[in-house]
DNA sequence: GCGACAG
DNA sequence: ATCTTGTCGC
């Protein structure tokens, strides 16, 4: 499935059913004492309220490469959300899925591992072409990668940059995109990644 | 050859 | 990611 996904014979599609629980996950780190944070902020989807939250730390055992980033924050991610009663109905991560040089993202790198519905929402562009999007909330512009549609650049609040969706695992790019709209009503990021980034810089 | 490069 | 206060703009 992943194989097939990844030369593009596989149109990504929805396949999971309802959505009761979505899990936000955040890396950061701390270069002194070479530490990889991680945070999951789980919430629900419909009030967009936190439910439950992780907060830990692994060593940092790969160093920053653009194109290799899940390399480096995986492993913490994945100890973070084992730590979850329940495994999450959605992940919602921070960084691209396949909007990706090799199609293979940090979004689909945890989905893949952990085999769990994931979109990626990337607050910069790593690949691909766009035109810039409408500067009112709701307009997007399809992005390209060597001919590919690889995501779309959403502006999830007026006047604000946009931010960069794509798929990452078991969703496909319009459910992506509806999903992330919805998960924004008022900031330009989404409220789960807001959550998961605040927990993950309350360490010490 | 030169720049760009998620977090 | 991180270093870091007040400040400019809608």
């Amino acid at each position: 499935m992943v194989q097939e996904r990844m030369r593009g014979q596989v149109v990504p599609h929805d396949d999971f059913g309802p959505v009761r629980r979505i899990a936000a996950v955040d890396a950061h780190f701390s270069e002194s004492d070479n530490k990889t944070w991680a945070a999951v902020a789980e919430i629900d989807p419909v009030t967009l309220e936190l439910t439950r939250s992780v907060l830990l730390w692994r060593p940092t055992v790969f160093p920053y490469v653009p194109g290799f980033l899940s390399f480096r924050e995986v492993p913490a991610m994945v100890a973070a959300l084992s730590l979850l009663p329940e495994p999450p109905d959605l992940l919602v991560v921070d960084g691209q899925g396949l909007a990706h040089p090799r199609r293979f993202g940090l979004a689909c790198h945890l989905g893949v591992v952990t085999g769990l519905p994931a979109i990626g929402v990337a607050k910069s562009r790593l690949v691909g072409r766009y035109d810039e999007p409408g500067r009112e909330r709701g307009s997007s512009s399809p992005m390209f990668h060597r001919r590919e549609l690889v995501g779309v650049a959403l502006r999830t609040r007026d006047g604000t940059n946009p931010l960069f969706v794509s798929v990452g695992h078991r969703v496909s790019l319009p459910t992506a995109v509806d999903l992330v709209l919805r998960f924004s009503p008022k900031w330009r990021l989404p409220e789960p990644i807001r959550l998961a980034d605040a927990i993950s810089r309350m360490h010490g």
